[in-house]
DNA sequence: ATCCCGATCTAAACAGTGTCAAGTCGAAGG
DNA sequence: CCTTCGACTTGACACTGTTTAGATCGGGAT
C-alpha cells in the first residue's frame, strides 16, 4: 500500500520530456543531486533531535532526503558510518566551544578549567540529541581514524588546562595528581551533563524555578565545587 | 534458511507423549513452567550483559527462555515493562550497597560521601549492564510508581549524607549551597562512572597499569577531589 | 468426578527495521 | 559516439516488537 505512496513522484518524470528541463536543479530530484550527503547529515541531526538517539532509523532519514532506503550505503557504507560522520561534526563544533573558552580563561589555570567546564555542559544542554550520540561509543565507529583525531581534540584542550595549571610542560607525563584533577573535572561536568539531559535533575528544577533553572542555577552552584588545583597538587615553576 | 534452524527443539514435543510425564518438573518445558517470570528477567540481564543495552531483543530473550515471542508481553506488558523491572532490581542492590557503604561512614559526613562515592562507581563497574539499564530513561517507564519508589531510594542516601553534612534536618528544604554539594558529589561519581563505562578511559588505562587501574588507582585519584563540606557551606549545630 | 474458568502460553500475522545483490540511470571522459 | 563509472533504485532477506485469536493446563466449585 505504501510502496505505492512513493511512485507518483518517480512517475512525474514523464512531465520533464515534453517541457524544458528546468534549468535551476534547486530541488534536484534526479538521480544525482549532488548534496546528498549533507542532505543526510542535516536530516539525521533533525530526527536524533527529535526522538532522541534510539529513535534514529536510517529508512526514516532516506524518506525525509527523498532518496530510497540503500542510498545512504553508498555514502556512509552502513548506519554506524552515517552516525560517525554526525558525532564527527558534533565534535568538530564542541571542540570550538571549548577552545574558546579556553581562550577566555587567558592565563589564569582555573579560570581556564571554570570557562571550559561551563562550555562544556552549556553545550551539551543546547545540543542534546549531538552530545549523546557523540558519546554513545556502541552506535559510533570510535576506531574511525578521521573520527579519533577530532574528538581527541576536545579532550586535548581540556588537558591544555590541566597542564598549565600542574605546571606540566607539553613533553612530560601527566603527574598522577594531575592526571586525577583532569578525571575529576571532566567527570563532574560530564556528570552533570548526563544527568541533566537524563531528566535527572527535572524533580528539582520544578520545585527550584524550572527548567532553565538547571544552567542559570544549577549549573553555578555546582561548579562551585568544581576542583581546582590548590591543595597538594604540585604546581612548578 | 535459518528460520528452520530452531523448529527441531519445538518439534521434539511429540518426545512427551510416550515416554513418562517426568515427575521431576525440573527444566519444564510445559505451557505452564510457572517461573517464567524470573527465568525472563534472569535472561534479560545476561543478554544486556553480552550484548549491550542496545543489543537486547525481547525475541532473543524468549527464545532463550524457550518460549514463544508473546510469553512475555503476559508477565510485563511489553519490553519497556520488563527492562523497567530488570532495572528496579539493580536499584534494589544499587540502594543496598550504597546504604551499607553509608553505614560505614558512622557520623563523619565526609567518610560517609566518600564511601558512598566509591560504592556508586564500583557498583557501576562492576554491574555495568545493570548499571547502564538504570539512567536509560528511554527505555524504562520512570513514570512508574514502584519504580520512581525504589530508585529513589539510592538519591535518598546521597541526600541524607548531604543533609549531615550540611546539618539540615530532615524537614526543612536544602539550601542552595547544599544542593549544589548534592549535584556535585552526584555528577562527579556518574561522570567517572559513564566514561569509564564509555571506554573513554582505556587509553590512559593502557598507559598506566592495565584495565583494573581504573578502580584500584583512576578512582582514588578523583574522589581526592571530592567535593567535601567544608568553604563557605553553611554547617549548622 | 466433572465441568468450567481464568491464567498462561502458542501460532500466525503485520508493520517496521538494516543490509545486500542486481539492475538502472546520467553524466563525463576516452 | 560509446563506454565507463559513480549515484541511486528495486527487490529481497532476516530480523525486530506487538497484536489477535486460539490452544492448553491447573485448580476450585458444583
Amino acid at each position: 500500500m505504501n510502496s505505492v505512496k512513493m511512485q507518483p513522484a518517480r512517475k512525474s518524470r514523464a512531465a520533464k520530456k515534453p517541457g524544458k528541463t528546468p534549468a535551476v536543479p534547486q530541488a534536484a530530484r534526479a538521480y544525482h543531486h549532488g548534496n546528498l550527503r549533507e542532505k543526510l547529515v542535516a536530516a539525521t541531526e533533525a530526527l536524533i533531535l527529535e526522538r532522541g538517539v534510539d529513535g534514529f532509523s536510517l529508512r526514516e532519514v532516506a524518506r525525509r532526503a527523498g532518496v530510497s532506503p540503500a542510498a545512504p550505503a553508498h555514502h556512509f557504507g552502513d548506519t554506524r558510518g552515517l552516525l560517525t560522520e554526525v558525532a564527527m561534526r558534533g565534535y568538530a563544533d564542541f571542540g570550538d566551544v571549548l577552545a574558546a573558552a579556553d581562550a577566555r580563561g587567558g592565563n589564569d589555570p582555573a579560570k581556564r578549567l571554570h570557562e571550559q567546564g561551563q562550555a562544556y555542559v552549556t553545550f551539551a544542554l543546547k545540543n542534546p540529541a549531538r552530545f549523546a550520540l557523540m558519546f554513545r561509543t556502541d552506535k559510533v565507529d570510535i576506531t574511525d581514524a578521521k573520527f579519533l583525531e577530532i574528538s581527541n581534540r576536545s579532550f586535548r584542550t581540556l588537558e591544555g588546562a590541566i597542564r598549565a595549571a600542574t605546571g606540566t610542560e607539553a613533553e612530560e607525563e601527566l603527574s598522577p595528581d594531575g592526571f586525577g584533577l583532569l578525571m575529576a573535572v571532566w567527570s563532574i561536568v560530564h556528570g552533570f551533563s548526563h544527568l541533566a539531559l537524563g531528566g535527572e535533575f527535572d524533580y528539582a528544577a520544578r520545585m527550584r524555578g524550572g527548567k532553565e533553572a538547571i544552567l542559570k542555577s544549577f549549573l553555578p552552584l555546582t561548579l562551585k565545587h568544581l576542583p581546582l588545583p590548590s591543595g597538594n597538587i604540585q604546581k612548578a615553576r
